[in-house]
RNA sequence: GGAGACGUGCCGGAGCGGCCGAACGGACUUCACUGCUAAUGAAGGGUCGGGCUUAAACCUGACCGGGGGUUCAAAUCCCCCCGUCUCCGCCA
């Protein structure tokens, strides 16, 4: 949700965001009409309720002979109140529709365009070559009896999988090592629900482009989460938080369930592109007026864990067009994938500024003791897709993997990864 | 799954259908007193909107788990939903 008051005071703005994503400037005007209207029958009803509250005193103190006429006169007040507030909840309702179609403003500086227009920030670690023939992380996986797909796709279907041996251990150990690293950075650890509720689903905004994306249960009405992003940000809704101690950090660790819908055909070998992995989230709640800085921070405790594991990535700016609806910017960081010749995402972190939270209605106290909605931010500290990239990086020839040192505390001290005989 | 109790402000806890945005405690803020702290005394408060304003002040509406309804008038009466607790049963 956008801040109404910019709407009024500042509605270029708004058109200017909307044309960097791309999107439709007209509902910017839409939405402007709407909060007037909104307004004008607001204050009808609050006119018309003010005069019934008066006229409701004056019939108790009136006299037996004068209550009936008095009475009658109310009646026609109430009806009148009814209708009026009626009138208030549709004009109400039709302005929200009007704002929530209105996405996110985009930070100054965001390249403008889409999918294609990102900008790349910078280019860290050596490009990875190798003097045989690389084998892709699906073919290592299966020689290190780590990654069982035949057996996933019998019990669950297409892209789905058993990490087994190695394999469920080297994804355990992925996840302590962003889970200490998160605990040294001052973040509490939250185990999430990943089945949630309608409304905060809407809140997070991913019932919007995305919705087709996500599972439903539609017995019971609850959605299971591609993201612990959903309950983090949910966590603290209705709330007024404090903020006096700095932001609020947490690292969500949970099971993510996406389905993928349109991705058919793309990247359908290995755990590229799955319908369940984990993943370890980081969440933060911060004064609007850190959120930058505090995005720049997300990232670079991103790009420790990538350096730890000797990764090869990228940095890239996002453009608007490609965006999230909450998202005001989003720097995906990017490993190379050797067999793909070519740079894949590992992590994504948004800084959503007061867009989500004043849909799910958190809020902290600023230094003049008013309440204002927070910015939150996001981003991803290790999945199970980081797998694929650290298998491939750091393959030799005879098919074992060298463990960078960093991970090998994970894995009681082991250096390399080796294929088991008969695979 | 069955039976019952309960959901009020930061917390505890009252609340006859109109005098209730809500008694009374506690916490908190400010002031006074005290050498400091404590204690004591006094005062003050919530949230979200709208109007008018440079702003404050001011006027005004909504909010007592959520949503409907009855009524001239609802925290208070009725219905539905959600949540919490207790007991019984069942499964771990």
């Amino acid at each position: 949700m956008i801040d109404p008051v910019l709407l009024r005071t500042d509605p270029e703005q708004l058109k200017r965001s909307q044309r960097a994503r791309g999107n439709d400037e007209a509902v910017v005007d839409q939405a402007v009409a709407a909060d007037e209207a909104r307004r004008g029958a607001l204050s009808e009803f609050e006119r018309l309720r003010a005069e019934q509250k008066e006229f409701g005193s004056r019939v108790k103190a009136a006299s037996k002979d004068e209550k009936p006429a008095l009475i009658a006169q109310a009646q026609e007040l109430a009806a009148q109140v009814k209708a009026a507030e009626a009138l208030a909840k549709a004009r109400d309702e039709e302005f929200s529709a009007a704002a929530m179609r209105i996405e996110n403003v985009v930070v100054d500086g965001v390249p403008v365009g889409g999918e294609e227009n990102f900008v790349t920030l910078r280019e860290v670690g050596e490009v990875p070559s190798f003097d045989f023939e690389a084998r892709d992380h699906l073919e290592l996986g299966e020689m290190l009896g780590a990654i069982d797909m035949q057996r996933g796709a019998k019990v669950s279907g297409a892209r789905f999988y058993f990490l087994s041996g190695i394999g469920a251990r080297l994804e355990i150990a992925l996840m302590n090592m962003a889970l200490d690293r998160a605990l040294s950075n001052g973040f509490t650890p939250l185990i999430t629900p990943t089945l949630v509720k309608p409304e905060i689903m809407q809140g997070t905004g991913f019932l919007g482009e995305h919705a087709d994306e996500v599972y439903h249960l539609k017995d019971q009405d609850l959605f299971l989460t591609g993201t612990s992003e959903v309950a983090l940000a949910g966590f603290h809704s209705d709330e007024i938080i404090d903020l006096a101690g700095g932001p609020l950090r947490y690292a969500g660790w949970s099971t993510c369930y996406r389905s993928e819908a349109g991705s058919h055909g793309k990247d359908t070998r290995g755990i590229l592109r799955v319908h369940q992995f984990n993943k370890l989230e980081m969440f933060v709640y911060a004064d609007p007026a850190e959120a930058e800085a505090e995005h720049d921070r997300l990232v670079g405790w991103q790009e420790d864990m990538l350096q730890a594991l000797e990764l090869s990535y990228r940095v890239i700016d996002v453009a608007a067009g490609d965006l999230g609806s909450s998202a005001a910017r989003k720097f995906d960081i990017e490993a190379w994938i050797p067999t793909q010749g070519t740079y894949r995402e590992l992590t994504s972190t948004s800084n959503c500024t007061t867009y989500q939270a004043r849909r799910l209605s958190t809020r902290f106290r600023g230094e003049n003791g008013k309440t204002a909605p927070v910015a939150t931010l996001n981003g991803t500290l290790a999945t199970t897709r980081w797998i694929v990239a650290i298998l491939e990086t750091h393959q030799q020839a005879d098919g074992s993997v060298r463990v960078p040192e960093a991970l090998r505390p994970y894995l009681g001290g082991l250096e390399v990864l080796t294929p088991i005989a008969g695979a």
